[in-house]
RNA sequence: GUCCCCAUCGUCUAGUGGCCCAGGACGUCGCCCUUUCACGGCGAAAACACGGGUUCGAGUCCCGUUGGGGACGCCA
Protein backbone atom coordinates (compact mmCIF):
# COMPACT_ATOMS: atom_id res chain seq x y z
CA UNK A 1 0.00 0.00 0.00
CA UNK A 2 2.91 2.55 -0.98
CA UNK A 3 2.16 5.17 -2.86
CA UNK A 4 -1.04 6.63 -1.53
CA UNK A 5 -0.73 9.89 -0.12
CA UNK A 6 1.35 12.57 -0.77
CA UNK A 7 0.77 15.18 1.89
CA UNK A 8 3.71 17.18 2.89
CA UNK A 9 5.51 15.67 0.19
CA UNK A 10 8.50 17.84 -1.49
CA UNK A 11 7.20 18.17 -4.49
CA UNK A 12 3.93 19.78 -3.40
CA UNK A 13 3.90 23.37 -3.84
CA UNK A 14 3.89 24.92 -0.55
CA UNK A 15 -0.04 25.15 0.41
CA UNK A 16 -0.19 29.44 0.23
CA UNK A 17 1.13 29.40 -3.39
CA UNK A 18 -1.17 27.64 -4.79
CA UNK A 19 -4.24 28.51 -7.20
CA UNK A 20 -7.54 28.12 -5.41
CA UNK A 21 -8.68 25.26 -8.31
CA UNK A 22 -12.46 26.79 -8.22
CA UNK A 23 -13.38 30.68 -8.47
CA UNK A 24 -16.89 29.13 -6.82
CA UNK A 25 -14.51 27.80 -4.48
CA UNK A 26 -14.98 29.41 -0.86
CA UNK A 27 -13.04 29.86 2.15
CA UNK A 28 -12.87 27.46 4.73
CA UNK A 29 -13.80 28.17 8.24
CA UNK A 30 -16.96 26.97 10.34
CA UNK A 31 -18.94 30.12 10.60
CA UNK A 32 -18.65 31.18 7.46
CA UNK A 33 -19.83 27.26 6.04
CA UNK A 34 -23.41 27.86 8.02
CA UNK A 35 -23.95 31.42 6.41
CA UNK A 36 -23.31 30.37 3.10
CA UNK A 37 -25.88 27.35 3.12
CA UNK A 38 -27.93 27.16 0.08
CA UNK A 39 -31.30 25.87 1.03
CA UNK A 40 -31.75 22.08 1.12
CA UNK A 41 -32.69 19.90 -1.39
CA UNK A 42 -36.02 20.38 -0.65
CA UNK A 43 -35.43 23.89 -2.86
CA UNK A 44 -33.54 22.38 -5.64
CA UNK A 45 -32.39 24.73 -7.87
CA UNK A 46 -34.01 25.06 -11.27
CA UNK A 47 -32.77 23.25 -13.95
CA UNK A 48 -31.08 25.50 -16.48
CA UNK A 49 -33.31 27.46 -18.23
CA UNK A 50 -31.64 28.56 -21.29
CA UNK A 51 -29.72 25.88 -22.73
CA UNK A 52 -26.74 27.45 -24.31
CA UNK A 53 -25.46 24.66 -25.91
CA UNK A 54 -27.18 21.14 -27.05
CA UNK A 55 -27.87 18.46 -24.36
CA UNK A 56 -25.37 15.67 -24.72
CA UNK A 57 -25.57 12.98 -21.84
CA UNK A 58 -23.65 9.55 -21.48
CA UNK A 59 -23.24 6.80 -20.49
CA UNK A 60 -19.76 5.04 -19.78
CA UNK A 61 -19.55 1.54 -18.60
CA UNK A 62 -16.68 -0.47 -17.71
CA UNK A 63 -16.46 -3.85 -19.65
CA UNK A 64 -14.89 -5.23 -16.09
CA UNK A 65 -17.91 -7.48 -15.65
CA UNK A 66 -21.79 -8.83 -16.97
CA UNK A 67 -24.24 -6.39 -17.77
CA UNK A 68 -25.32 -4.48 -14.32
CA UNK A 69 -28.80 -3.75 -13.66
CA UNK A 70 -27.35 -0.34 -12.45
CA UNK A 71 -25.80 0.68 -15.68
CA UNK A 72 -29.18 0.01 -17.38
CA UNK A 73 -30.37 2.77 -14.46
CA UNK A 74 -27.51 5.06 -15.47
CA UNK A 75 -27.96 4.46 -19.05
CA UNK A 76 -32.21 4.79 -18.64
CA UNK A 77 -31.92 8.70 -16.99
CA UNK A 78 -28.70 9.69 -19.48
CA UNK A 79 -30.67 8.52 -22.41
CA UNK A 80 -34.53 10.06 -20.88
CA UNK A 81 -32.70 13.26 -20.24
CA UNK A 82 -31.02 13.76 -23.00
CA UNK A 83 -34.17 12.40 -25.46
CA UNK A 84 -36.58 15.29 -23.64
CA UNK A 85 -34.72 17.83 -24.58
CA UNK A 86 -34.19 16.58 -28.07
CA UNK A 87 -30.23 16.08 -27.33
CA UNK A 88 -27.75 13.13 -27.73
CA UNK A 89 -27.43 10.25 -25.44
CA UNK A 90 -23.54 9.01 -26.04
CA UNK A 91 -22.52 5.74 -24.90
CA UNK A 92 -18.34 5.50 -24.19
CA UNK A 93 -16.63 2.21 -22.81
CA UNK A 94 -14.58 3.75 -20.02
CA UNK A 95 -11.56 0.71 -20.62
CA UNK A 96 -8.47 1.84 -18.87
CA UNK A 97 -7.95 -0.80 -16.07
CA UNK A 98 -5.85 -3.18 -18.26
CA UNK A 99 -6.24 -5.97 -15.82
CA UNK A 100 -9.75 -6.63 -16.04
CA UNK A 101 -11.35 -4.93 -18.96
CA UNK A 102 -12.71 -7.85 -21.75
CA UNK A 103 -14.12 -7.25 -25.01
CA UNK A 104 -16.40 -10.15 -24.28
CA UNK A 105 -18.05 -7.58 -21.40
CA UNK A 106 -18.20 -4.89 -23.90
CA UNK A 107 -20.22 -6.36 -26.21
CA UNK A 108 -22.58 -8.05 -23.55
CA UNK A 109 -22.95 -4.80 -22.56
CA UNK A 110 -23.55 -2.86 -25.72
CA UNK A 111 -26.26 -5.72 -26.00
CA UNK A 112 -27.76 -5.22 -23.29
CA UNK A 113 -28.45 -1.95 -23.84
CA UNK A 114 -30.08 -2.28 -26.94
CA UNK A 115 -32.10 -4.82 -25.73
CA UNK A 116 -33.51 -2.44 -23.48
CA UNK A 117 -34.30 -0.11 -25.90
CA UNK A 118 -32.11 2.18 -24.77
CA UNK A 119 -30.41 3.68 -28.39
CA UNK A 120 -27.66 5.77 -28.09
CA UNK A 121 -26.34 8.17 -30.63
CA UNK A 122 -22.72 7.67 -30.69
CA UNK A 123 -20.63 5.12 -29.34
CA UNK A 124 -17.77 2.62 -30.41
CA UNK A 125 -20.31 0.62 -32.59
CA UNK A 126 -21.80 3.26 -34.54
CA UNK A 127 -19.52 5.82 -34.43
CA UNK A 128 -20.25 9.48 -34.08
CA UNK A 129 -17.95 12.51 -34.50
CA UNK A 130 -16.00 12.20 -31.34
CA UNK A 131 -15.12 9.00 -32.02
CA UNK A 132 -12.96 6.68 -30.99
CA UNK A 133 -15.50 5.93 -27.90
CA UNK A 134 -13.34 3.78 -26.59
CA UNK A 135 -11.31 4.81 -24.65
CA UNK A 136 -8.40 2.69 -24.75
CA UNK A 137 -8.05 3.73 -28.38
CA UNK A 138 -7.85 7.50 -27.26
CA UNK A 139 -4.67 6.70 -25.08
CA UNK A 140 -2.99 9.73 -26.72
CA UNK A 141 -5.15 12.23 -26.19
CA UNK A 142 -4.56 11.10 -22.20
CA UNK A 143 -1.03 11.18 -22.09
CA UNK A 144 -0.56 14.68 -23.85
CA UNK A 145 -3.08 16.27 -21.67
CA UNK A 146 -1.21 14.47 -18.77
CA UNK A 147 2.37 15.87 -20.06
CA UNK A 148 0.98 19.55 -20.31
CA UNK A 149 -0.26 19.31 -16.92
CA UNK A 150 2.93 18.05 -15.93
CA UNK A 151 5.11 20.87 -17.68
CA UNK A 152 2.34 23.85 -16.35
CA UNK A 153 3.70 22.67 -12.83
CA UNK A 154 0.16 21.29 -12.19
CA UNK A 155 0.72 18.00 -11.87
CA UNK A 156 3.89 15.36 -10.92
CA UNK A 157 5.91 12.03 -11.23
CA UNK A 158 5.35 9.68 -9.20
CA UNK A 159 7.73 6.52 -8.66
CA UNK A 160 6.93 5.20 -5.26
CA UNK A 161 5.00 1.79 -7.30
CA UNK A 162 6.40 1.83 -10.53
CA UNK A 163 8.88 -1.11 -11.78
CA UNK A 164 12.27 0.56 -13.02
CA UNK A 165 11.64 4.09 -14.22
CA UNK A 166 7.95 4.02 -14.81
CA UNK A 167 5.97 6.52 -13.25
CA UNK A 168 2.78 7.59 -12.56
CA UNK A 169 1.74 11.34 -12.96
CA UNK A 170 -0.48 12.72 -10.23
CA UNK A 171 -2.69 15.63 -10.26
CA UNK A 172 -1.15 18.54 -7.68
CA UNK A 173 -4.53 19.38 -5.00
CA UNK A 174 -4.18 21.88 -2.18
CA UNK A 175 -3.84 21.52 0.95
CA UNK A 176 -6.35 24.10 2.67
CA UNK A 177 -9.36 25.80 1.60
CA UNK A 178 -12.90 24.64 0.39
CA UNK A 179 -14.41 24.06 -2.72
CA UNK A 180 -18.24 24.29 -3.73
CA UNK A 181 -19.37 21.29 -5.39
CA UNK A 182 -22.31 21.86 -7.66
CA UNK A 183 -24.81 19.67 -8.03
CA UNK A 184 -28.03 20.06 -9.45
CA UNK A 185 -29.87 17.60 -6.83
CA UNK A 186 -28.40 18.27 -4.13
CA UNK A 187 -27.46 22.37 -3.09
CA UNK A 188 -24.72 23.78 -0.73
CA UNK A 189 -22.04 21.07 -0.79
CA UNK A 190 -18.85 21.87 -0.32
CA UNK A 191 -15.54 19.52 0.62
CA UNK A 192 -12.29 20.53 2.41
CA UNK A 193 -9.33 20.14 0.04
CA UNK A 194 -7.45 18.30 3.39
CA UNK A 195 -9.34 15.79 2.74
CA UNK A 196 -8.42 15.27 -0.74
CA UNK A 197 -5.66 13.07 -1.74
CA UNK A 198 -3.75 13.55 -4.88
CA UNK A 199 -5.08 11.78 -7.77
CA UNK A 200 -2.91 9.23 -9.82
CA UNK A 201 -3.99 10.63 -13.45
CA UNK A 202 -2.00 8.36 -15.75
CA UNK A 203 -1.15 4.90 -14.36
CA UNK A 204 2.78 3.66 -14.81
CA UNK A 205 1.12 1.65 -17.39
CA UNK A 206 0.41 4.27 -19.15
CA UNK A 207 -3.41 4.06 -19.27
CA UNK A 208 -5.49 6.46 -17.95
CA UNK A 209 -7.46 6.95 -14.61
CA UNK A 210 -11.14 7.42 -14.33
CA UNK A 211 -10.26 10.93 -12.96
CA UNK A 212 -8.63 11.97 -15.82
CA UNK A 213 -10.34 10.04 -18.98
CA UNK A 214 -14.11 10.91 -17.91
CA UNK A 215 -13.00 14.76 -17.62
CA UNK A 216 -10.80 14.62 -21.54
CA UNK A 217 -13.48 12.77 -23.02
CA UNK A 218 -16.73 14.63 -21.65
CA UNK A 219 -15.27 17.75 -22.44
CA UNK A 220 -13.68 16.68 -26.26
CA UNK A 221 -16.96 14.94 -26.45
CA UNK A 222 -19.14 18.37 -25.69
CA UNK A 223 -21.11 16.41 -22.96
CA UNK A 224 -23.32 19.25 -21.21
CA UNK A 225 -24.65 17.08 -18.53
CA UNK A 226 -22.50 14.48 -16.56
CA UNK A 227 -25.72 12.04 -14.96
CA UNK A 228 -23.96 9.50 -12.63
CA UNK A 229 -24.02 7.98 -9.64
CA UNK A 230 -23.84 9.62 -6.02
CA UNK A 231 -20.73 7.76 -5.18
CA UNK A 232 -18.87 10.27 -7.33
CA UNK A 233 -19.69 13.24 -5.10
CA UNK A 234 -16.06 12.16 -2.97
CA UNK A 235 -13.97 12.59 -6.22
CA UNK A 236 -16.01 15.86 -7.61
CA UNK A 237 -13.25 17.82 -6.12
CA UNK A 238 -10.55 16.18 -8.17
CA UNK A 239 -12.79 16.54 -11.25
CA UNK A 240 -13.46 20.40 -10.91
CA UNK A 241 -9.74 20.74 -10.28
CA UNK A 242 -8.63 19.05 -13.28
CA UNK A 243 -11.08 21.69 -15.30
CA UNK A 244 -10.09 24.45 -13.56
CA UNK A 245 -6.43 23.21 -14.72
CA UNK A 246 -7.14 22.36 -18.03
CA UNK A 247 -9.06 25.94 -18.54
CA UNK A 248 -12.10 24.22 -19.55
CA UNK A 249 -15.69 24.93 -18.66
CA UNK A 250 -17.01 21.73 -16.21
CA UNK A 251 -20.18 20.02 -17.41
CA UNK A 252 -23.26 20.32 -15.34
CA UNK A 253 -23.39 17.45 -12.47
CA UNK A 254 -26.10 15.39 -11.57
CA UNK A 255 -25.66 12.88 -8.63
CA UNK A 256 -28.17 10.42 -8.73
CA UNK A 257 -29.00 7.80 -5.97
CA UNK A 258 -27.65 4.50 -5.80
CA UNK A 259 -29.41 1.14 -6.20
CA UNK A 260 -29.84 -0.48 -2.92
CA UNK A 261 -30.25 -4.16 -2.04
CA UNK A 262 -32.94 -5.59 -0.47
CA UNK A 263 -31.42 -6.44 3.17
CA UNK A 264 -31.45 -4.77 6.56
CA UNK A 265 -28.93 -2.15 5.63
CA UNK A 266 -29.78 -1.54 1.87
CA UNK A 267 -26.23 -1.57 0.90
CA UNK A 268 -25.17 -0.87 -2.32
CA UNK A 269 -26.96 -3.31 -5.22
CA UNK A 270 -24.27 -6.13 -5.19
CA UNK A 271 -24.89 -9.82 -6.96
CA UNK A 272 -23.99 -10.77 -3.57
CA UNK A 273 -27.64 -10.21 -2.53
CA UNK A 274 -29.58 -10.24 -5.42
CA UNK A 275 -29.47 -10.63 -9.34
CA UNK A 276 -27.84 -7.67 -10.93
CA UNK A 277 -27.05 -9.05 -14.59
CA UNK A 278 -29.53 -7.86 -17.02
CA UNK A 279 -28.58 -11.33 -19.01
CA UNK A 280 -29.86 -13.02 -15.75
CA UNK A 281 -33.07 -11.00 -15.95
CA UNK A 282 -33.61 -11.94 -20.06
CA UNK A 283 -33.15 -15.52 -19.10
CA UNK A 284 -35.56 -15.70 -16.11
CA UNK A 285 -38.07 -14.57 -18.70
CA UNK A 286 -38.30 -10.75 -17.98
CA UNK A 287 -39.31 -8.58 -20.54
CA UNK A 288 -37.26 -5.88 -21.55
CA UNK A 289 -40.20 -3.32 -21.49
CA UNK A 290 -40.74 -4.31 -17.83
CA UNK A 291 -37.64 -3.84 -16.80
CA UNK A 292 -37.10 -0.17 -18.27
CA UNK A 293 -40.80 0.51 -16.58
CA UNK A 294 -39.63 -0.74 -13.46
CA UNK A 295 -36.16 1.22 -12.99
CA UNK A 296 -38.22 4.28 -14.20
CA UNK A 297 -40.75 4.03 -11.10
CA UNK A 298 -37.91 4.01 -8.85
CA UNK A 299 -37.47 7.56 -9.68
CA UNK A 300 -40.68 8.58 -11.04
CA UNK A 301 -44.67 8.05 -10.80
CA UNK A 302 -47.10 9.68 -12.88
CA UNK A 303 -49.61 12.29 -11.38
CA UNK A 304 -52.44 9.92 -11.77
CA UNK A 305 -50.45 6.70 -9.63
CA UNK A 306 -50.84 4.43 -12.44
CA UNK A 307 -47.21 2.56 -12.34
CA UNK A 308 -46.92 1.28 -15.88
CA UNK A 309 -45.52 3.59 -18.65
CA UNK A 310 -43.99 2.96 -21.76
CA UNK A 311 -40.08 4.11 -22.18
CA UNK A 312 -41.68 7.17 -24.22
CA UNK A 313 -44.10 8.26 -21.57
CA UNK A 314 -41.09 8.03 -19.44
CA UNK A 315 -39.04 9.97 -21.48
CA UNK A 316 -41.70 12.71 -22.44
CA UNK A 317 -42.97 13.56 -18.53
CA UNK A 318 -39.93 12.55 -15.78
CA UNK A 319 -38.47 15.11 -14.45
CA UNK A 320 -34.52 14.43 -13.31
CA UNK A 321 -34.70 17.63 -11.15
CA UNK A 322 -37.29 16.01 -8.65
CA UNK A 323 -36.12 12.37 -8.43
CA UNK A 324 -35.93 11.50 -4.33
CA UNK A 325 -32.01 11.47 -3.42
CA UNK A 326 -32.36 8.58 -1.05
CA UNK A 327 -31.39 5.59 -2.93
CA UNK A 328 -34.49 2.81 -3.87
CA UNK A 329 -34.34 -1.01 -2.88
CA UNK A 330 -34.45 -3.47 -6.13
CA UNK A 331 -36.94 -4.58 -5.09
CA UNK A 332 -37.33 -7.90 -7.79
CA UNK A 333 -40.56 -8.94 -6.18
CA UNK A 334 -42.57 -5.53 -7.65
CA UNK A 335 -40.19 -6.30 -10.64
CA UNK A 336 -42.07 -9.15 -11.18
CA UNK A 337 -45.62 -8.05 -10.55
CA UNK A 338 -44.82 -4.70 -13.69
CA UNK A 339 -43.63 -7.82 -15.82
CA UNK A 340 -46.80 -9.86 -15.02
CA UNK A 341 -48.83 -7.17 -15.98
CA UNK A 342 -47.07 -6.65 -19.41
CA UNK A 343 -47.52 -10.35 -19.80
CA UNK A 344 -51.69 -10.50 -19.12
CA UNK A 345 -52.32 -7.05 -20.75
CA UNK A 346 -50.08 -6.21 -23.54
CA UNK A 347 -50.05 -9.44 -25.18
CA UNK A 348 -52.87 -12.12 -26.43
CA UNK A 349 -52.09 -15.82 -27.03
CA UNK A 350 -50.50 -15.72 -29.60
CA UNK A 351 -48.27 -12.80 -28.62
CA UNK A 352 -47.08 -14.79 -25.61
CA UNK A 353 -46.62 -17.40 -27.82
CA UNK A 354 -44.29 -15.22 -30.37
CA UNK A 355 -42.56 -14.23 -26.93
CA UNK A 356 -41.48 -17.79 -25.90
CA UNK A 357 -40.20 -18.83 -29.10
CA UNK A 358 -37.90 -16.03 -29.68
CA UNK A 359 -36.96 -16.23 -25.42
CA UNK A 360 -36.56 -20.04 -25.48
CA UNK A 361 -38.59 -22.22 -27.46
CA UNK A 362 -36.67 -21.85 -30.86
CA UNK A 363 -35.40 -24.59 -32.93
CA UNK A 364 -32.06 -24.50 -32.03
CA UNK A 365 -32.57 -24.35 -28.31
CA UNK A 366 -35.08 -27.04 -28.73
CA UNK A 367 -33.16 -28.91 -30.99
CA UNK A 368 -30.21 -28.86 -27.70
CA UNK A 369 -33.06 -29.95 -25.26
CA UNK A 370 -33.33 -32.54 -27.37
CA UNK A 371 -29.77 -34.16 -28.23
CA UNK A 372 -29.51 -33.79 -23.74
CA UNK A 373 -32.73 -35.16 -23.35
CA UNK A 374 -32.78 -38.30 -26.31
CA UNK A 375 -30.66 -40.84 -24.62
CA UNK A 376 -33.36 -40.85 -21.34
CA UNK A 377 -36.29 -40.38 -23.25
CA UNK A 378 -38.77 -43.29 -23.67
CA UNK A 379 -41.61 -41.48 -25.23
CA UNK A 380 -42.11 -37.93 -26.32
CA UNK A 381 -43.78 -37.48 -23.29
CA UNK A 382 -40.56 -37.51 -21.45
CA UNK A 383 -39.10 -34.53 -22.87
CA UNK A 384 -41.16 -32.00 -20.54
CA UNK A 385 -39.93 -33.40 -17.40
CA UNK A 386 -36.51 -34.08 -18.50
CA UNK A 387 -36.37 -30.38 -19.80
CA UNK A 388 -38.21 -28.40 -17.33
CA UNK A 389 -35.44 -26.36 -15.98
CA UNK A 390 -34.67 -25.35 -19.43
CA UNK A 391 -37.43 -23.50 -19.26
CA UNK A 392 -37.97 -22.24 -16.18
CA UNK A 393 -36.00 -19.30 -13.86
CA UNK A 394 -35.65 -20.98 -10.43
CA UNK A 395 -35.63 -24.86 -9.80
CA UNK A 396 -37.04 -26.37 -6.81
CA UNK A 397 -34.39 -26.88 -4.04
CA UNK A 398 -34.02 -29.63 -0.94
CA UNK A 399 -31.23 -28.75 1.49
CA UNK A 400 -31.12 -32.05 2.39
CA UNK A 401 -30.79 -33.66 -1.09
CA UNK A 402 -28.31 -31.19 -2.20
CA UNK A 403 -25.78 -32.23 0.95
CA UNK A 404 -27.19 -35.76 0.78
CA UNK A 405 -25.01 -36.51 3.90
CA UNK A 406 -22.39 -34.54 3.41
CA UNK A 407 -21.66 -31.27 5.64
CA UNK A 408 -23.96 -28.55 3.99
CA UNK A 409 -21.03 -26.18 4.38
CA UNK A 410 -18.95 -28.21 2.90
CA UNK A 411 -21.11 -28.50 -0.46
CA UNK A 412 -21.90 -24.30 0.26
CA UNK A 413 -18.17 -24.35 -0.56
CA UNK A 414 -18.18 -26.47 -3.52
CA UNK A 415 -20.98 -24.29 -5.59
CA UNK A 416 -19.45 -21.50 -4.55
CA UNK A 417 -15.85 -22.67 -6.22
CA UNK A 418 -17.90 -23.92 -8.78
CA UNK A 419 -19.46 -20.60 -9.58
CA UNK A 420 -16.09 -18.78 -9.39
CA UNK A 421 -14.47 -21.03 -11.66
CA UNK A 422 -17.60 -20.23 -14.24
CA UNK A 423 -17.12 -16.49 -13.69
CA UNK A 424 -13.66 -16.48 -14.79
CA UNK A 425 -14.82 -18.61 -18.36
CA UNK A 426 -14.02 -16.06 -21.73
CA UNK A 427 -15.99 -18.62 -23.79
CA UNK A 428 -18.47 -21.14 -21.53
CA UNK A 429 -18.47 -24.32 -23.57
CA UNK A 430 -18.83 -27.58 -22.51
CA UNK A 431 -14.80 -28.04 -22.95
CA UNK A 432 -14.22 -25.50 -20.65
CA UNK A 433 -17.34 -25.86 -18.32
CA UNK A 434 -15.92 -29.65 -17.91
CA UNK A 435 -12.49 -28.77 -17.61
CA UNK A 436 -13.22 -25.60 -15.41
CA UNK A 437 -15.24 -27.95 -12.58
CA UNK A 438 -12.86 -30.73 -13.00
CA UNK A 439 -10.21 -28.79 -11.57
CA UNK A 440 -12.55 -27.23 -8.74
CA UNK A 441 -12.73 -31.12 -8.01
CA UNK A 442 -9.26 -31.65 -7.99
CA UNK A 443 -9.07 -28.64 -6.12
CA UNK A 444 -10.92 -29.80 -3.23
CA UNK A 445 -9.98 -33.09 -3.45
CA UNK A 446 -12.51 -34.83 -4.21
CA UNK A 447 -13.68 -36.97 -7.59
CA UNK A 448 -15.45 -35.38 -10.42
CA UNK A 449 -18.62 -37.63 -9.75
CA UNK A 450 -19.79 -36.91 -6.37
CA UNK A 451 -19.00 -33.13 -6.67
CA UNK A 452 -20.93 -32.64 -9.30
CA UNK A 453 -24.03 -34.30 -7.66
CA UNK A 454 -25.12 -31.37 -6.06
CA UNK A 455 -24.61 -29.28 -9.11
CA UNK A 456 -27.09 -31.44 -10.83
CA UNK A 457 -29.45 -30.76 -8.06
CA UNK A 458 -28.81 -27.11 -8.36
CA UNK A 459 -29.44 -26.55 -12.40
CA UNK A 460 -31.80 -29.25 -12.82
CA UNK A 461 -33.48 -29.73 -9.55
CA UNK A 462 -33.48 -33.40 -9.77
CA UNK A 463 -31.27 -36.33 -9.50
CA UNK A 464 -32.45 -37.58 -12.53
CA UNK A 465 -31.82 -34.85 -15.17
CA UNK A 466 -29.94 -33.75 -18.68
CA UNK A 467 -26.00 -34.30 -18.56
CA UNK A 468 -24.55 -31.24 -16.20
CA UNK A 469 -21.93 -29.76 -18.79
CA UNK A 470 -24.50 -29.34 -21.77
CA UNK A 471 -27.10 -28.16 -19.40
CA UNK A 472 -25.11 -25.28 -18.04
CA UNK A 473 -23.84 -24.31 -21.80
CA UNK A 474 -27.35 -24.60 -22.38
CA UNK A 475 -28.87 -22.20 -20.12
CA UNK A 476 -26.02 -20.03 -20.10
CA UNK A 477 -23.66 -18.76 -17.79
CA UNK A 478 -25.58 -16.36 -16.22
CA UNK A 479 -28.49 -18.28 -15.19
CA UNK A 480 -25.89 -21.07 -14.33
CA UNK A 481 -24.26 -19.29 -11.99
CA UNK A 482 -27.39 -17.44 -10.49
CA UNK A 483 -28.37 -21.21 -9.54
CA UNK A 484 -25.36 -22.24 -8.10
CA UNK A 485 -25.84 -19.08 -5.96
CA UNK A 486 -29.14 -20.08 -4.98
CA UNK A 487 -28.44 -23.49 -3.68
CA UNK A 488 -25.45 -22.22 -2.18
CA UNK A 489 -27.76 -19.89 0.10
CA UNK A 490 -30.43 -22.92 0.69
CA UNK A 491 -27.28 -24.40 2.27
CA UNK A 492 -26.92 -22.00 4.63
CA UNK A 493 -24.06 -19.98 2.32
CA UNK A 494 -20.51 -19.17 3.18
CA UNK A 495 -19.61 -17.26 5.23
CA UNK A 496 -17.44 -13.89 4.33
CA UNK A 497 -14.36 -14.66 6.06
CA UNK A 498 -14.18 -18.46 4.86
CA UNK A 499 -14.69 -16.97 1.21
CA UNK A 500 -12.23 -14.29 1.68
CA UNK A 501 -9.81 -17.03 3.34
CA UNK A 502 -10.85 -19.86 -0.42
CA UNK A 503 -10.30 -16.57 -2.37
CA UNK A 504 -6.84 -16.45 -1.18
CA UNK A 505 -6.04 -19.67 -1.55
CA UNK A 506 -7.48 -19.88 -5.05
CA UNK A 507 -5.39 -16.91 -5.68
CA UNK A 508 -2.46 -18.43 -5.08
CA UNK A 509 -2.81 -21.73 -6.57
C1' G B 1 -11.59 5.93 11.89
C1' U B 2 -11.90 10.50 8.57
C1' C B 3 -14.79 13.11 4.97
C1' C B 4 -19.37 13.50 2.26
C1' C B 5 -24.53 12.36 1.42
C1' C B 6 -29.41 10.72 2.81
C1' A B 7 -34.02 9.93 6.12
C1' U B 8 -42.81 9.32 4.82
C1' C B 9 -45.96 2.25 5.77
C1' G B 10 -41.42 -4.05 5.30
C1' U B 11 -40.54 -1.99 -0.16
C1' C B 12 -41.30 1.95 -4.36
C1' U B 13 -43.47 6.49 -3.88
C1' A B 14 -47.43 11.14 -3.49
C1' G B 15 -46.71 15.28 -0.56
C1' U B 16 -42.70 21.92 -2.41
C1' G B 17 -46.05 25.54 5.12
C1' G B 18 -52.87 24.99 6.07
C1' C B 19 -56.49 20.56 1.10
C1' C B 20 -52.66 15.17 5.55
C1' C B 21 -55.80 12.22 12.56
C1' A B 22 -50.74 11.47 5.48
C1' G B 23 -52.81 9.27 -0.65
C1' G B 24 -51.44 5.26 -4.36
C1' A B 25 -48.71 0.71 -5.64
C1' C B 26 -45.88 -4.03 -4.36
C1' G B 27 -45.83 -7.41 -0.40
C1' U B 28 -48.81 -9.37 3.89
C1' C B 29 -53.70 -10.76 5.99
C1' G B 30 -59.19 -11.42 5.41
C1' C B 31 -63.54 -11.78 2.28
C1' C B 32 -65.76 -12.33 -2.72
C1' C B 33 -65.42 -14.55 -7.70
C1' U B 34 -64.08 -19.60 -9.12
C1' U B 35 -63.77 -27.12 -10.69
C1' U B 36 -57.75 -26.00 -8.53
C1' C B 37 -54.09 -22.22 -8.87
C1' A B 38 -53.50 -17.63 -10.69
C1' C B 39 -56.05 -13.18 -12.46
C1' G B 40 -59.75 -9.76 -10.93
C1' G B 41 -62.93 -7.22 -7.09
C1' C B 42 -63.66 -5.54 -1.99
C1' G B 43 -61.57 -4.67 2.78
C1' A B 44 -57.72 -4.58 6.82
C1' A B 45 -53.12 -3.95 9.32
C1' A B 46 -48.90 -0.88 8.20
C1' A B 47 -45.08 5.28 7.91
C1' C B 48 -43.83 11.28 8.51
C1' A B 49 -36.60 8.18 12.98
C1' C B 50 -35.98 11.24 17.65
C1' G B 51 -35.30 16.06 20.19
C1' G B 52 -35.22 21.18 19.91
C1' G B 53 -36.41 25.60 17.29
C1' U B 54 -38.98 29.18 13.34
C1' U B 55 -44.30 30.04 12.36
C1' C B 56 -51.07 31.61 13.90
C1' G B 57 -49.95 26.73 11.69
C1' A B 58 -44.49 21.81 10.00
C1' G B 59 -44.27 15.45 7.00
C1' U B 60 -43.00 20.09 4.45
C1' C B 61 -38.11 25.42 6.79
C1' C B 62 -33.58 25.60 10.46
C1' C B 63 -30.27 23.17 14.21
C1' G B 64 -28.83 18.86 16.77
C1' U B 65 -29.04 13.55 17.80
C1' U B 66 -29.73 8.76 16.01
C1' G B 67 -29.82 5.51 12.02
C1' G B 68 -28.36 4.14 7.10
C1' G B 69 -25.37 4.72 2.80
C1' G B 70 -21.08 6.28 -0.10
C1' A B 71 -15.90 7.64 -0.66
C1' C B 72 -11.09 7.21 1.32
C1' G B 73 -7.10 2.15 -5.03
C1' C B 74 -1.60 3.28 -10.35
C1' C B 75 -10.77 -0.06 -9.92
C1' A B 76 -14.39 2.42 -12.20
Amino acid sequence: MGGRTIRGCASRLPAGRHPVADPRAVRAGPARRRVGRLPSARHRLAPVLEPRRMTRTRIAPSPTGDPHVGTAYQALLNYGFARQRGGAFILRIEDTDQARSKRAFETAILRSLRWLGLAWDEGPDVGGPFAPYRQSDRLDSYREVAEGLLRDGRAYRDYADGEGGAFAIRLRTPTSGRIALPDRLRAGLSKDWESVDDPVLLKSDGFPTYHLANVVDDHRMEISDVIRGEEWIASLPKHLLLYEALGWEPPAFWHVPLLRNNDRNRSKLSKRRSPTSLDFYRDAGFLPEALVNFLGMLVWTRASGEEKFSLEEFVARFDLASISVAGAVFDTGKLAWLNGRYLREDYDPVGIAALLRRWRYDDRTLEQAAALAQPRMKTLGDFGPLTAHFFADETPLDPALLARGRDASEVAEWLLLAEWALEGLDDFTEAAVHAALRGVAESVGVKLGPFTRPLYLAISGSAASTPLFGSMVLLGSSMTRMRLRRARAALGGVSRKRQKKLRARRSTA
